[in-house]
DNA sequence: CGCTTCCTTGATTTATGTCAACGTGCGTGG
DNA sequence: CCACGCACGTTGACATAAATCAAGGAAGCG
């Protein structure tokens, strides 16, 4: 409705889809992510087990979540793409339990943790907006349980290329753009539980099938309808795209 | 420090760890738990995509939360024990994605959904130790995403287990009683993303190591300890005991 | 130019799935 | 009380997806 998304505020598109905030939020949450800070490619941004150092909001670029195991390997959790938080609940937990290392140079907005308290007190509405970006954050999880958990190296690989391709768009690439997934083969494997062997092998199994064209550090999906319908991905898993009317009306009448 | 723990209070024993809730807080948390349901072992508390038609708090009994493929298998996201909750975001979504079944017969406490806007307005310490719960939440599934992806089948399983006598250590059971987990093998591979057939196998290797015993519906962890060095289990991956004390105070002396 | 990182491919091994059969305990209904 | 059916667990034989090992290729970079 407003046109074209801009592509600095991907946290604000991803908002608009619930139409809750009214102009002041809108305000606020501008002033939350004032504080701009730019990292490079390959760092880690946040060690883990370190201390939470700030919440941050992720404006440009891609990253990933991961843990280590003690025998070297890692399992990356989620990726991060922008509009996606870090650290979110920081204020309420000592110490991070996954890591973040940036796939890309990256653009964030540092706020402390517990800045996070003032939100909820002064907007009761912004507070349920953060609440609803957690909600989501965790649904990425469970169908990251769900693809490990049931689907074969196929599927797994087009199943995680959709949600990547459906998560651009929701925080407002074109989805030409977000057709293009910057992301390695390792990064693939860390990430679905395969060896990065078997990924090369399924990647070129769907090259052949014509979904997808696979490049040094991209994938790109040629028909992601098709690929949507091969992997049975379901969109709605992630996007409910709004807050039930019963309860908005909550949200706007009572406390500032 | 309170002797005994409350059986019939689990989530106010989880809480307890983290030291942050005031008397009047406990009051207003009993409070919101004051309606009872019980339900019983076998039904679907939830089927998927339905309506959150309230937020409920597990009292007694396990259950857990699933998900259905369209080639009717299941993937188990997390089991639920006392002190777990369900649908603590259900005002912020339409509909849920994953369903929950009962494994026992189990109690509840039912809140409206909207009900949390109150709870949020009215204590800002009740609102963070809920977001901890939340909080909580995620990192059962993170820690379910680390073992599907990176574990072979027995490590899986005692990783699993572990977690499980864990977490009901955590809202009050005695060490002694949360070493008999109340789950059978089907749902054992439903969660692990294993066939039953193999984790049949699994279990009997694991029995020969004298690490568990295995009876019908139920799986007993004989030491828990070497069992957790066997996995290399990391308690503090769920466990961070308590809030940050530079945030504490955030939460103490600010509005009421 | 030589290094590194990422990708590619083949040969072989291994973990896990599938199929099939049978056991066992339990509840139900005759 | 018995007989039956039905979940659930157990085991064996076999099939297969994916891991591992190993080697080499292509592209970027100092």
């Amino acid at each position: 409705m407003t046109g074209q998304p801009d592509l600095r505020k991907p946290l604000q598109t991803r908002l608009r889809n619930l139409s809750l905030l009214k102009p002041a939020d809108e305000v606020r949450l501008e002033g939350l992510l004032s504080t701009i800070v730019v990292y490079e490619a390959g760092t880690t941004m946040q060690p883990e087990q370190s201390r939470y150092e700030a919440t941050r909001i992720l404006l440009e670029g891609w990253a990933f979540r991961f843990r280590t195991l003690d025998d070297g390997s890692r399992q990356i959790v989620n990726f991060l793409l922008p509009g996606d938080t870090v650290g979110l609940y920081g204020a309420l937990f000592p110490t991070c339990v996954s890591g973040v290392e940036l796939i890309s140079d990256v653009r964030v907005a540092e706020l402390p943790c517990e800045s996070l308290f003032d939100v909820f007190a002064a907007s009761s509405r912004l507070g349920a907006a953060l609440c609803w970006i957690a909600g989501q954050d965790e649904r990425f999880l469970e169908q990251q349980i769900v693809r490990i958990g049931r689907l074969n190296a196929q599927l797994r690989i087009a199943h995680l290329l959709l949600e990547l391709f459906h998560r651009a768009v929701m925080s407002g690439a074109s989805p030409l753009d977000a057709a293009t997934i910057p992301i390695g083969q390792t990064l693939i494997a860390e990430a679905l539980g395969l060896s990065h062997v078997h990924v090369n092998r399924s990647l070129r199994a769907l090259r052949e099938k014509e979904l997808i064209e696979v490049r040094p550090q991209r994938i790109r999906l040629l028909q992601p309808d098709v690929l949507k319908n091969f992997s049975r991905y379901d969109f709605s898993a992630i996007d409910p795209k709004t807050i039930p009317d019963r309860f908005r009306q909550r949200l706007n009448s009572r406390r500032r």
